[in-house]
DNA sequence: AATATTGTCAACCGCCACCCC
DNA sequence: CGGGGTGGCGGTTGACAATAT
C-alpha cells in the first residue's frame, strides 16, 4: 500500500486553470477567507484538490502579487540571499513582498543561473568555477548559524504582511480593484507587462460574458475593459458559499458522495 | 514557410514538519 | 508517545511561445 494521496484524485480536474475556476476560487476566498484548504474546493464548487487551489491562489490569484520582471537590483539581492540560504526559495521570497517562491525559483533556474555561469561562477557554491576545480569539488555544508544573520523583512513590511484576516480580505478586495484598474490602463497603453498578464485572462472575456449576460453589452473593445469591472461586481454582489454554511464534517462527506 | 531548438513558467509530485487527538 | 491529517516547500515536468536554422 502506498501513501494515501492528499485528496481523492478520481474525478478531480488537473492542468491549467480556467477563468471560471479562477473566478470561483477568487470569489470564495475574498468573501470567506481561508481556514482549511482541503475544504476550499468543495465549498467553492471546484473539482480540484485543496493543494491545487492553494497553489493557484498563492502563485497567481493573490491580488497583492507583483507582476513583471525583476529589476537588476532584485536579481542581485536574490544572488546574495541564495549564497547564504541556498535553495530555500520561500525564505528568499520572504524578502520580496509580492513575489512568490515559485516565481523566484523559476527566475533563478531560467535566468540567474545562466548569468552566473557566464560570469564564471558556480550557481550552487557561488565560487569561481576554476577555484572550485582546485578545491576538488569540495562543497561546504551550509552553516545554519549564518541564517540568523540574514536581515529579516523590515518591521513595517512584517506588520503589513501579518494583519488580521478581516483586514486582509478588505485589502484584497481593494487590491483586486486596483489590479483591474491597472489592467484597463494596460490594455489601452500597450504596457507589455500588463499584456503578459492579460494573455492569461484574455480567454475569460467570452466566458465572463456568458456567465453574466448583463455584461454582454457593447463592442468587443470595451468588452475587455468591462469584464474586469464585471468580475469585481460579481465578487462583491454574489452570495457565495461560506464556512458558516458548513455545520458538520458529515456535510462534507455527504457533499462528496453526491457529486 | 516549415521545422528544430531553446526559453519560460504554471502546475504537479512527493517529501517533510507541524499540529492535534 | 505515536499516528493521521494538513500545509508548506523544493524539485521537476510539460505545454506553449519565441527564436534560430
Amino acid at each position: 500500500m502506498g501513501r494515501k494521496p492528499c485528496c481523492e484524485k478520481i474525478g478531480l480536474k488537473r492542468g491549467p486553470w480556467t477563468i471560471e475556476e479562477d473566478h470561483k476560487l477568487m470569489n470564495f476566498i475574498l468573501n470567506n477567507g481561508i481556514r482549511c484548504w482541503r475544504l476550499v474546493p468543495k465549498l467553492a464548487g471546484l473539482l480540484r484538490c485543496g493543494k491545487s487551489c492553494r497553489l493557484r491562489w498563492i502563485n497567481y490569484l493573490r491580488p497583492d502579487l507583483k507582476r513583471g520582471a525583476l529589476s537588476e537590483m532584485e536579481e542581485d539581492q536574490i544572488i546574495q540571499l541564495h549564497s547564504r540560504l541556498g535553495n530555500r526559495w520561500s525564505k528568499i521570497a520572504a524578502h520580496f513582498p509580492g513575489r512568490t517562491d515559485n516565481e523566484i525559483k523559476n527566475y533563478w533556474n531560467t535566468r540567474i543561473k545562466k548569468r552566473l555561469k557566464l560570469q564564471g561562477l558556480d550557481p550552487v557554491t557561488h565560487k569561481p568555477i576554476e577555484q572550485e576545480k582546485d578545491e576538488g569539488l569540495k562543497i561546504e555544508p551550509l552553516d545554519t548559524r549564518r541564517f540568523q544573520e540574514i536581515p529579516a523583512v523590515p518591521q513595517k513590511e512584517l506588520q503589513e504582511n501579518c494583519r488580521s484576516d478581516s483586514d486582509e480580505t478588505v485589502d484584497l478586495l481593494h487590491d483586486y480593484e486596483m489590479l483591474w484598474e491597472e489592467l484597463d490602463m494596460g490594455l489601452s497603453s500597450d504596457n507589455p507587462e500588463i499584456c503578459s498578464l492579460t494573455k492569461y485572462y484574455s480567454p475569460s472575456i467570452s466566458l465572463e460574458v456568458s456567465f453574466n449576460p448583463s455584461c454582454s453589452t457593447g463592442e468587443s473593445s470595451s468588452l475587455q475593459e468591462d469584464s474586469g469591472q464585471c468580475w469585481i461586481n460579481n465578487v462583491e454582489n454574489s452570495v457565495p458559499p461560506s464556512w458558516d454554511g458548513l455545520h458538520d464534517v458529515e456535510d462534507i462527506f455527504h457533499f462528496e458522495n453526491h457529486q
